[in-house]
DNA sequence: GATGAATGAGGATTCATTCAT
DNA sequence: TATGAATGAATCCTCATTCAT
């Protein structure tokens, strides 16, 4: 978008063309990361394969080579841009919480909001769903994770004034690994019962959260 | 060749063969199991191959084969033979409370419990880390997952009685993706940090599960 | 061999199973360096693929990386079959040289027992023929290469004693790259005019050696 | 862009456009081989692909094909450079012999400036190092081949006159196969040993054609 | 039962080459 | 001219599974 607007009339041919070039790399890029969500959705990361992919975009093999170095490549791109569309759509931290709000309300609306957004990009829990070996979590989802705890740290950081970093940390893996577990639940379900397991993810970690929280009033 | 040379002449052919035969089954299937669960914890199951398996059990793909249809009985029949063994070790139910243990030490010692089996079987983890493909479970872990869940909801019922069982059902779906999720954490660390996990993990099943333990008491 | 004469006639049915499966291994793997050999020499080394190797042998390509890592150990496992024979042809050293035997005649039997060798097995210059890159020398041909260079330095050291070491690899190096240019020229032509191109290379040879040899005698 | 700013307005374009296009067609031409070279250098002809060479020039792969058909092309038109070089840096023959001049100073110099121009050009060697199959010379050396051979041919029948020419032809294969594989020694050492190599090289070529050259004189 | 050879489709990735812009 | 996207066959190699012995 920057290029955009420099010299808007003044070489309007010479100059279409490099961009137009440039544009349906992007398309493409755009196309064949569509196309990795709905096959990592449909068979997980590990299964999906980079020919499965590009046949999903209708392009050749050779051409998603052209982009992405490898499949892994994709899951990272996939993710950035993930994490890029998160922090625009609900800001830098997880969310702004000032002392007053009430712990059921922060803690309900960060719910409310992640659902949200898995539900518009149902990737997102397929790169979030880690380690193929247990206790190691493979490279390509490492910054989703990374990054996803540290919105949690700073959320929790502003609820727990005064917890030692350590503990921080701590509890927000905790919460991380609560709200993949909910997260799995709510998305296997529909309707009533997909409400009753928002309500119940809220009610785990309100309920963990509370005595910390509780810290911080006395 | 060992079992070869052992009581040459002495029994009838006939009667001796089929049993030692047997014998021999179980012990082949015992080894293979044994392999696969190694092979399983350290790449996982999905990236695990029956020629692996094989090799890890010191025999040749085709007697594999020979015991089981396909890759996804060898995990069956592992998780089968898990589920049994914590059946044996822990009894029927996951402990049997009556009205009168306090809701912490319940869920304490069903922790400790639970993740003592895990240190001593780690390819439980392996296979209870469910689904490739989100929202889904795959087969292989179903019936692992079922059993779970099975001994959760008896435990809960027990605690929380005069629940409607819905209520109850969706509650031991939470606490056992808690549960795994909490798992993995504690997993992947050592030690003191290790002990703090397994603190958290208490912590948060407790504030979960006890207002509503706190209905029956009331 | 070594395995034959054991037990000649007690258990002639219980030992001829798995004998026969290796014997079918023995087999295969003899078939698929032939055919490697045949790909090595109509396409060279590089250009040679494991498919290729494959499809010549007549098998699919699943078996040949049954008995084969990697395109690489079929042409060490050639090459050392190759070298194997040489030495049980023509014994251990390249010749066994006396004093009284005149440099011409010795180097001329050589020559001429080399050639020999290399209309017998074709593949031999093709995986004598080394590096693609100049000045290195891949890993596979450098057991041969290793090889043909001690077998030259024994037959110089015969011919040339009191030489120093480092002199006598130099030469062996040299002796050794002018056979393999002369032994291209003479593979690369027929009949009266291959003969010629055999006996210039042992012009080289001998005019090249007869100076050095000749301080032995003075 | 630097050429685009250069006499903008000054020019009748009718004329101008050609021309410079021809001259930027020269540069892009020697700015392919360029970088043709140092990928042949660096990975060996064979395993060079055109997008690497591309990608050195700092073009895109259409732009390459624009000024050659294929890989092979470039190859030739390298080759044909080179000797196009060493004709004007040497001569039309190897050198201009008299009968008086000694055979091995002949030869020596004639060694020095095959090696020296070998060195200011690794490719040649690249290429030079011929065929990938046994035997048959590709298509892209053998201008360079034909070429070498001339020349070698022209300085022998001066040293040699008399000679049957298919005598002469056969001496001239043999002396550049020899001189290929000293080369390749020579380029694989350093310092002494290198000059060690050279002064081998040079003893090879000398003792071979001293008894030919000797006929002359007697 | 046990073996290990055999399969062949499928995995990721590369590359010479073409083509619309 | 120049670009770089597009191709698709070919590369090496793996793996669940079968089968003759």
């Amino acid at each position: 978008m920057p290029e955009k607007n420099q010299t808007p009339a003044q070489e309007p041919a010479a100059e279409s063309t490099p961009r137009r070039r440039q544009a349906r790399g992007e398309r493409r890029i755009a196309q064949l990361l569509e196309a990795a969500a709905a096959v990592f959705c449909s068979t997980g990361y590990t299964a999906a394969s980079t020919n499965a992919i590009a046949r999903e975009a209708g392009v050749s093999p050779g051409t998603l080579y052209q982009f992405f170095p490898n499949k892994e490549a994709i899951a990272i791109e996939l993710g950035d841009r993930l994490m890029h569309e998160m922090r625009e759509t609900y800001g830098e931290a997880l969310a702004p919480v000032d002392a007053a709000t009430p712990l059921a309300e922060a803690v309900g609306s960060a719910v409310d909001r992640f659902i949200a957004f898995n539900c518009r990009h149902p990737v997102f829990f397929a790169l979030m769903h880690g380690p193929d070996i247990p206790g190691r979590i493979a490279e390509e989802h490492d910054a989703l994770h990374a990054t996803l705890l540290l919105r949690i740290e700073t959320l929790l950081t502003s609820l727990l004034p005064g917890t030692p970093p350590a503990d921080v940390a701590r509890t927000a893996h905790v919460c991380l690994g609560v709200y993949k577990s909910g997260l799995e639940l709510v998305l296997a379900h529909q309707g009533a019962e997909r409400e009753a397991y928002v309500q119940e993810l809220k009610n785990v970690l309100v309920r963990y959260l509370e005595p910390l929280a509780a810290a911080r009033t006395a």
